[in-house]
RNA sequence: GGGGUCGUAGUUCAGCUUGGUUAGAACGCUGGCCUGUCAAGCCAGAGGUCGCCGGUUCAAAUCCGGUCGGCCCCGCCA
């Protein structure tokens, strides 16, 4: 037998035709008579009808089928009686009369049940993730990356990109994410790293001139995963020569634009805004702001200067901030709700938070007293109070202060489902600053990495004042997710070999690490920069999932092992010995 | 490294506070009956290392300590 249709794909049309078809059991209801077999394939599922009067071995073999049985069924198209449509299927109206079948392959009966909503925990699925595959919601989801692939690779052919490949054994480079390792065997002592991206690489394809590159290309971090972050994820990494930021933004905002609606059906309100780094952080907090809802932050700095209160007093003495934002109408708000968004900001580092209710009598706030009139009256100006509302304030570093009331109102968002479904607000956050201080380690680091190239007005910046640098860098936000960043590079030498010394890479250092990189940056290097996209977080958003997990057919757990292959698991001492490995624990 | 939460039939859960009969339910599974069902129906049956280790106790799914694992978060992720 030779397959001749997907189950999922019969119709009316098709009526009175003679199939073949293939595929898995979905169910068999057995009325000792006439037997009905839902057969599923990739496309959809279709009723099979074995009759005992008309074919009666077809109809003994139909009694041995089981759930997730592979069968071969030849039969013929028929409308379905009056009354028995099925509104539920998409093959609803028709169904196939069986002539002859055949078992193909027998199943055990499934782990958990092949249904499009189950609760089964997540550590059997991932145990049986062939199974979890064929459930109809995580086709949908691969087949929708598989979209995302072809119009991102369309839309670059057709703008003169050229897709290349780079070396997935690479070198440990300082700066940025732990390494995947890899011992070598031909070099005793030496190791091979993952790249947790193609940087230098496509860099140096700029370099030899090819002058526009991408590359669907997977990245590694052995860092702690996230609902939103595996250690192996996909980058739809692109670079381009003479070109500024300009031309990357507007191209790369065609891209994006187009894969929404090609991939999805989604038109993304254009052109982009553009918000600097600044004006994120004042008014979202977070350089990731979420545009789908409102309820900005407000400075209140200078109004709580000098106050009673030493708790915000203090920390603006000595330059810290203050900032409020307004809980319309949750100023019914209980005691224990009000601690919980305490502890909420706590988390992120802020001391307290202050909280001042609206009501006919002014403001109502255990810390009322601390505050003259006027000072209340212009947070409630200020934050445009209104009765009912509830007032939010944060006093403290500015960093801490920030964070701790840009999450907060995104969790607030979230909570008050004042977030509409079905919307997407993109958004580009530019001006990066260049490097920031990292107190770990008491140096300064590249806030993006070490080859975004300086605002050319900010470099006599780089040694005075190095806060004060910003950079050519842009990140992509979309609802409140980074979806892609990237930055116009250092084509200069010296230029670099500043930004190297700036992050305490001598120059013995910078040519023993990145020698290739400052080599071919003497021979020729055009002006050039590109960007990098989550894929995989671009699919999450496409698909509406909650979980990386769920757009990678095979991915890994919290704990960063995959539950199908257990990997990663021990090796034979012999493997060890040829790599020059001892196991020390 | 830290915080939270969950862990009991194949699956999803109840039981755990207040220790004490044979650890239950639903779905699934097996067998039987059944000719228009589509969550088919009816009857019967099988199925348990209560995550693991230790402690308390006459007695532990239940109380205590530890540990392992899933998920969420902080740190981390240029």
């Amino acid at each position: 037998m030779k397959r001749t249709h997907y189950c999922g794909e019969l119709r009316e049309a098709h009526a009175g035709q003679e199939v073949v078809l293939m595929g898995w059991v979905q169910r068999r209801r057995d009325h000792g008579g006439l037997i009905f077999v839902d057969l599923r394939d990739r496309e959809g599922i279709v009723q099979v009808v074995f009759n005992p009067e008309q074919e009666p071995s077809a109809h003994e073999l139909a009694g041995k089928m089981r759930p997730e049985h592979v069968i071969a069924v030849q039969g013929t198209v028929a409308l379905r009686p009056p009354g028995t449509e099925n509104p539920h299927l998409q093959t609803g109206r028709i169904e196939v009369w069986a002539k002859g079948a055949e078992i193909l392959s027998e199943a055990k009966p499934p782990v958990f049940p092949i249904e499009d909503e189950i609760e089964t925990a997540e550590d059997v699925r991932l145990t049986y993730r062939f199974l979890d595959l064929r459930r109809f919601p995580l086709q949908r989801n691969l087949r929708l990356r598989h979209r995302v692939y072809q119009v991102v690779r369309a839309f670059l052919d057709r703008h003169g990109f050229i897709e290349v490949e780079t070396p997935v054994l690479t070198r440990s480079t300082p700066e940025g994410a732990r390494d995947y390792l890899v011992p070598s065997r031909l070099y005793p002592g030496s190791f091979f790293a993952l790249p947790q991206s193609p940087q230098l690489f496509k860099q140096l394809l700029m370099v030899s001139g090819l002058d526009r590159y991408f590359q669907i290309v997977k990245c590694f971090r052995d860092e702690d995963l996230r609902a939103d972050r595996q250690p192996e994820f996909t980058q739809i990494d692109i670079e381009m020569s003479f070109i500024d930021r300009e031309d990357i933004l507007t191209l790369m905002e065609a891209l994006i634009a187009e894969l929404f609606e090609q991939a999805a059906g989604i038109l993304l309100p254009r052109p982009f805004p553009r918000l600097s780094y600044t004006e994120a952080i004042n008014r979202y907090g977070l350089d990731k702001p979420d545009l789908r809802f409102e309820m900005e932050l407000k400075d209140l700095t200078d109004l709580l200067r000098g106050s009673g209160f030493r708790a915000v007093a203090e920390p603006l003495a000595v330059g810290g901030w203050a900032k409020g934002l307004n809980t319309k109408g949750c100023g019914g708000s209980s005691r224990s709700e009000l601690d919980g968004l305490t502890d909420f900001v706590k988390g992120f580092g802020a001391k307290g938070l202050l909280w001042l209710k609206v009501t006919t009598n002014g403001l109502q706030s255990p810390v009322a007293k601390f505050f003259q009139p006027d000072v209340l009256h212009g947070i409630q100006g200020r934050l445009k109070g209104e009765e009912g509302d509830l007032l939010l304030v944060v006093a403290g570093e500015p960093i801490v202060v920030s964070e701790a009331l840009g999450r907060l109102r995104v969790k607030l968002a979230q909570d008050l489902k004042l977030i509409p479904e079905g919307e997407y607000r993109p958004l580009w956050v530019i001006d990066f600053p260049l490097l920031e201080f990292n107190e770990q380690e008491g140096r300064w680091a590249a806030v993006h990495h070490p080859f975004t190239s300086p605002m050319d007005e900010d470099l006599p910046w780089l040694d005075a004042d190095p806060e004060k640098v910003r950079a050519k860098a842009y990140d992509m936000v979309i609802n409140g997710q980074e979806v892609g960043g990237g930055s116009i590079r250092i084509h200069r030498r010296e230029v670099q070999s500043r930004v190297f010394e700036r992050l305490g890479i001598g120059p013995a250092e910078a040519k023993a690490k990145f020698g290739f990189l400052l080599d071919a940056l003497e021979y020729g290097a055009p002006p050039h920069g590109g960007i990098a996209f989550g894929l995989d977080r671009l699919v999450m958003i496409l698909s509406g999932a909650s979980s990386i997990r769920d757009v990678i057919a095979f991915p890994k757990t919290q704990r960063a092992q995959d539950l199908l292959t257990k990997a990663p698991a021990p090796v034979e001492p012999a493997q060890l010995r040829e790599l020059h490995l001892k196991i020390a624990l």
